[in-house]
Parts: structure tokens; C-alpha cells; sequence
DNA sequence: TTATTAATTAAACGGTTGCTTAATCGTTTA
DNA sequence: TAAACGATTAAGCAACCGTTTAATTAATAA
């Protein structure tokens, strides 16, 4: 815990009178990795134009260019994104002709996405 | 619809055989509006740091410098997410002497987590 | 083969983001 | 009141991100 000490000693030792035990500490710890990495997912959906990729494949399977026009984007930037989806394995692809057709490899985000919804929707 | 054939253009007049009908496009846009805004919530989620906050807060009230403390972080740096935590509505707090604790304002986001949680749990 | 189209990749840029240090605010205690 | 402490705010900076343009790849059609 060399880190650990490190900051301590930038903020002057902070918390002198610590709520939760020195063993507790270490059990919070522990649990944050159940958390580890899932960031990452959520980054992903972070991006604006991600989360309508994700949404519109959720309707139908598409092409790039489809995405391009319905998204009013160019055909770089929607690539770009969706090789950020695929690489997470949130979308498939298949080649017809010079068309590449992609469709969500995973149908666990369409729920995450229902259930940030529902957050709005109550919220608001 | 100028940016639209702004964008067109741009493209060379993207997908000439354009497998979504200009109906069909309408009506895709409109879907979108479903999920616009939402970004933002994942973006919040998207920093390692602010999900380890919410999936402490779902475990315990707790003050700002304890939260330092188990991530090993400066007090300005949490102090910054909570920040845009609190504009979410995701977290509230209440001062108690010089102590500020925080903790969940919005129980809908644990559901978030957890659904990603099982995202993972099967992918991998 | 050559030309055309869909898609990807690469390089560059502009903007955003998250952290750091320093200063400030609010509360408590000596 | 002054000093100490927890927390917030502000300014600055380095790293990252999303878009653009240009070049390249893959597949079809002339």
C-alpha cells in the first residue's frame, strides 16, 4: 500500500477520526472488485451516438451506411464506433456484397439501456 | 433536414440502394428520441472512480474523506465526482459537524449495475 | 482490367475530462 | 478569537476521445 500511504500524506492524514475500521477498509476494498472493469461497459454506452447504434440495432439489423444516413453521420465516424461495439462484443456483423450488415451480439444491453429509462422516467 | 444532406454529400450520397425506406428512416429517428439524454447517466458511470463511489454508497452512508481514504484518492478528486453525482440526482448528502456523508439518492442505478454485472458474469 | 461503391484504417485536430496544487469556505475546538 | 480540520472550488495541465479528411481495402459492375 506504498500509494496508499502516499496520499495519505498529501491529505495531511485525512480523516483522523475514521469511520469505518482499518478491517472494514480492507473489506470494502475487497468488494470493489466486484465492480472492476465494469466501467468499461458503461463507457462504452457513454458516447451519445453509441447508445443510439445500440438502440437502432435492438430494431433491426443494418448496414454502416444505413446507420450513416438515419444518424446523419459520416461512414468513418460510424465505423469507428461500431468497431468500439465490436471489440466489446456488444454487435455481430455478417458480409453481404460490399454491405456489412451488424446486429447486437448481445441482448443483455437492451435491458440495461430499459432500465436506464426507467431511471429517467421516474426521475422526471 | 440541411445537415442531413450536408452530410450526404459528404458521403458521396451514401447506401444508393438504401435498404430502410425514407419512411422507415422518419421513423427510426423518432425512436431514438426514446433514448436521448440517456448518455449522460452511462457517462456518469463510465469513470472507474464514480462507479466504485455509487457501489459504496450502495453499501453505506459514508463521508467524503473515508471514501478517499479506501480509494486511495486525494479529497479534491472525490470531492469532484460527487460533484457531478449530485447534479445526477444519483447521490444526496447531509453535513454532520464538519463531516459531509453521502449516500444513494436513486436505488434504480444499483439495478443498472447489477444488470451489467450479469453481463459480465456470462460473457466471461 | 478498370471504375465504382461500401467499409475500414490512419493521421490530425479540437474539445473534453480527470487529476493536481493552491486557495477558500464552514464547522469545531482549544 | 485563533487554530485545526473536513470539504469545496478554482486554475492549470496532461491524457483521452470523437470527428474530419485522406488513403486504403474489399467486392461488384462495366
Amino acid at each position: 500500500m506504498d500509494q496508499n500511504e502516499d496520499i495519505k500524506h498529501r491529505n495531511n492524514d485525512i480523516c483522523d477520526d475514521f469511520y469505518p475500521s482499518k478491517n472494514q477498509v480492507d473489506e470494502l476494498r475487497e468488494r470493489l472488485l466486484d465492480v472492476a472493469g465494469l466501467s468499461e461497459l458503461f463507457k462504452v454506452l457513454g458516447d451519445e451516438t453509441r447508445t443510439k447504434i445500440v438502440y437502432l440495432l435492438s430494431e433491426k439489423e443494418l448496414c454502416v451506411c444505413d446507420m450513416a444516413e438515419i444518424l446523419e453521420m459520416t461512414l468513418p465516424a460510424i465505423s469507428h464506433h461500431l468497431r468500439l461495439l465490436k471489440t466489446l462484443r456488444l454487435v455481430k456483423y455478417r458480409r453481404d456484397g460490399r454491405m456489412v450488415y451488424y446486429s447486437l451480439d448481445d441482448n443483455h444491453i437492451v435491458n440495461i439501456i430499459k432500465e436506464a429509462q426507467e431511471h429517467f422516467a421516474e426521475e422526471r
